[in-house]
DNA sequence: TAGGTACGCATTGATCT
DNA sequence: GATCAATGCGTAC
């Protein structure tokens, strides 16, 4: 008997003689590749008992089984051979107006979550073949496990020509293993002068030739870049299918194929080698940018940048540097594939992925696929209870649920405000009231009632169950520093939230989200009469907090006030659901920060307090720092102008400085032109600049006259109305800027101190006479 | 192949004068 | 010219 630890690197299946096939191409310890095939899977699926199904020249087994419906009506299994017949019946059945469930799962996801794998296994056999180089278990026996393999990484870059139709270079930076390899092959003669790392080849078909050896002989896990599938890979895929060359760099010589995703990109599957993007990656993992160029990531993460600027010129350059310096271009292609390299390493977004991986079940490349990880946790357990889900197409979409709650306020500049809040409030309301979409289905055993008045079995469920693994699991994650663990637990407790609420969630009911966020919003007005019960006022708060104003008997030891005030709402809502619901309270609310001053501005056209927008004054190391949410000043929309004005601004507010004389000032300076580098707006076009229909806002307008089709667009205002970015324009709207950009921003905090900017700037008077 | 709702605000463009 | 709903974007949680 053979035995492997493996962790799966790609999955597919294909079918042969009628059989569906799962091949996993994997990784052990050692770094030997091993492929897993599975022979003995069989497709299925449910139908009603009633229903009638004869198919000819389909092979398949009814069972009855005692499944029943979310319905409660009773099903009976479809078993076929392969995934081929499976669909063919499925779509014949449901002409005919059968409704067939879980005729949607994936054979691949499907075979893992009945083994409970995530990721990783023990698999063993008696006797392992081989084929193209590589060990193959088939039907091997599997055990689960837990191992995390220390993957080789390859960052590959491409420049090309001639209007992106040649290739020019190919730069690598493999890393991982205690590797760094640079390499570059580079379109050229042999004379060309040469530091090291530079190969150069005569033409593109041996520079794709090279590429493709090389691959293969570094054998890396993942292949990384910059766009790498939308770009990089696509393009080699292309040209070597033009010149007639193989490019066949999956593990085994095996083909690479490229499928078009919905969203309209590109998406290339690579046996054996998981390819991995790093925009998309770092927006899964949350993280935000200016934009997601190279460029600019690198900047922020690293404090450097590309070797060519992008620009107008950039283009021209590298054409002049493949003519005339041949070695510097070389340099700049690796440096690109190197800064990759450092913002994956940096950022540890791999690390976090195989986190993510293990913990939800889905492969390296697709940690975002939430609903998928909630099939792989919850099916299997729904089976267990003899329940069959629906179809993602079948289900009824109705009504959506409704969100979190957020206070009215009173606009005003406040002082000594405490913020508290709810520790992963949802995740924690899940767990009080036992909410899963099993307890929904068995509310009738032993039910609990949620204060918004939807029930849930006390007995029946396993969310709950699972988050209370997820949140110790976390907690000793944050004891031994293991800063991905946590941050991917985090990640996946918030979103079952969002995935029973999401109608791509085969689980979707809305007494399920309704339940979270009813409950949500009934505890927040709760502790807001508790607290005024002790004497605080609540002046605001959104979702899961709470932002209290301390009394002046307080103010001395304001954080250990937050930190008693907080504890003292967590004993009451315990007695208090225990009292009222039967439940174990696991709400945990905590003292956040704490402002020393605070301020809520009116919504613009209305009396009340705007919600989702304040600003407060902390200390942080000893230091005043002003923390603005929602505001001007940290939106990406607003110009530079209104931000730095708005961040002095408010400054000077909070510390009682003077304004009038600085405003005035500001004005003038900005009419002078002594601000010109600060007037560039910037704003994302969602659609295709051609599908704007029904308006034409300003960033189109512009967008139109620059030829920018898609993606985000710089734009200034000119006395002629938009136009794309440029600050020598000499033709500069002076009085938009003053009254768009820097008064709404003046006006809103300068009204609670009973001034205007017009008063201040005497502005308005002139324009009336003017006109 | 990819979790949710709540909210503010600028601007446009139709409609009413 | 004033008014207001619709459109579009970005943000908070």
């Amino acid at each position: 008997m053979q035995t492997k630890e493996v962790f799966i690197l790609t999955d597919e299946w294909f079918e042969r003689n009628g059989k569906i096939i799962l091949r996993f191409l994997c990784i052990t310890p050692g770094r030997e590749v091993i492929e897993w095939r599975v022979t003995n899977q069989r497709p299925f699926f449910f139908v009603p008992s009633d229903a009638k199904t004869e198919l000819s020249g389909i092979n398949f087994l009814r069972r009855k089984v005692g499944f029943q419906s979310f319905e409660k009506s009773p099903l009976d299994i479809l078993y076929f051979h392969s995934q081929g017949d499976l669909l063919k019946a499925d779509e014949i059945l449901r002409r005919r107006g059968i409704q067939t469930f879980e005729s949607d799962v994936n054979p691949v996801r499907r075979f893992l979550m009945e083994k409970g794998i995530n990721i990783s296994a023990k698999i063993s056999v008696q006797k392992p073949n081989t084929a193209n180089g590589i060990t193959v278990f088939t039907d091997p026996e599997v055990e689960k496990s837990d191992f995390t393999p220390d993957l080789v990484k390859a960052s590959i870059d491409i420049e090309t020509g001639n209007k992106n139709r040649e290739l020019y270079s190919v730069a690598f930076h493999i890393t991982g293993h205690n590797r760094n390899l640079k390499k570059v092959f580079m379109r050229g003669g042999e004379k060309e002068a040469n530091s090291g790392y530079t190969e150069y080849c005569p033409d593109e078909k041996c520079l794709i030739k090279k590429t493709a050896e090389f691959i293969a002989q570094n054998d890396p896990d993942l292949v990384i870049g910059w766009n790498v599938d939308g770009f990089d890979l696509w393009f080699l895929d292309k040209r070597s299918g033009e010149l007639n060359i193989p490019f066949n760099i999956g593990r085994g010589g095996r083909i690479i194929t490229l499928r078009e995703r919905r969203s309209g990109g590109i998406y290339v599957f690579i046996p054996g080698r998981i390819v991995i993007d790093g925009p998309m990656t770092l927006r899964g993992a949350f993280y935000n940018f200016e934009d997601f160029t190279l460029e600019t990531v690198a900047n922020e993460l690293l404090g450097r940048g590309k070797l060519i600027t992008p620009g107008e010129d950039k283009v021209a350059e590298i054409e002049r540097q493949f003519r005339e310096d041949k070695e510097a271009l070389a340099k700049y292609n690796l440096e690109d594939a190197e800064l990759v390299t450092e913002i994956f390493d940096k950022t540890g977004i791999v690390e976090l992925n195989i986190k993510r991986a293990k913990m939800s079940g889905l492969s390296l490349d697709q940690t975002g696929a939430m609903t998928a990880a909630f099939d792989h946790f919850f099916l299997p357990l729904l089976h267990k209870e003899k329940y069959a889900a629906p179809n993602v197409a079948d289900l009824k979409t109705g009504d959506h649920a409704a969100g979190g709650y957020v206070f009215d306020s009173v606009p005003g500049i406040y002082e000594h405000v405490v913020v508290l809040d709810f520790k992963s409030l949802y995740p924690s309301l899940i767990m009080t009231f036992k909410i899963d979409p099993l307890s929904r289905l068995e509310k009738d055993i032993e039910g609990i009632m949620t204060p918004p008045g939807y029930s849930f079995s006390s007995k029946k469920h396993y969310l709950p169950g699972f988050i209370e693994e997820l949140m110790a699991k976390r907690a000793e994650a944050k004891r031994t520093g293991d800063k991905y663990l946590s941050q991917a637990i985090k990640i996946l407790m918030n979103s079952f939230y969002g995935v029973m609420g999401s109608f791509g969630c085969r689980f979707y009911h809305p007494d399920l989200p309704n339940a979270i966020t009813g409950t949500g919003q009934w505890l927040l007005l709760e502790c807001r009469g508790f607290l005024e019960e002790l004497g605080y006022l609540t002046i605001y708060g959104d979702t899961d907090s709470l932002f209290v104003k301390l009394n002046s008997e307080d103010i001395a030891e304001a954080e250990k006030k937050g930190d008693g005030l907080a504890s003292e709402i967590n004993e009451y809502l315990k007695k208090r659901l225990k009292k009222e619901f039967d439940v174990e309270s696991r709400l945990e609310l905590e003292f956040e920060k704490y402002y020393k001053k605070f301020i809520i501005t009116r919504a613009r056209g209305g009396e009340t307090g705007a919600k989702k927008r304040y600003a407060g004054l902390k200390e942080e190391k000893g230091r005043d720092v002003i923390e603005f949410v929602g505001m001007e000043s940290v939106r990406s929309d607003w110009t530079r102008l209104a931000k730095d004005f708005q961040a002095e601004l408010y400054k000077r507010v909070f510390a009682g400085g003077e304004v009038e004389e600085w405003i005035r000032a500001l004005v003038n300076e900005v009419k002078e032109g002594k601000h010109n580098d600060k007037l560039i707006y910037r704003k994302r076009l969602r659609k295709e600049a051609g599908q704007y229909i029904k308006s034409a806002p300003p960033h189109v307008k512009a967008a139109r006259k620059a030829g920018i089709k898609k993606g985000y667009v710089k734009y200034i205002i000119t006395r002629n109305g938009p136009e794309p970015a440029d600050k020598n324009r000499d033709d500069i709207d002076y009085e938009h800027y003053v009254q768009r950009q820097l008064k709404p921003v003046a006006d809103s905090v300068l009204e609670l101190m009973g001034l205007s900017f017009d008063g201040i700037t005497g502005g308005n008077q002139m324009e009336l006479f003017g006109k």
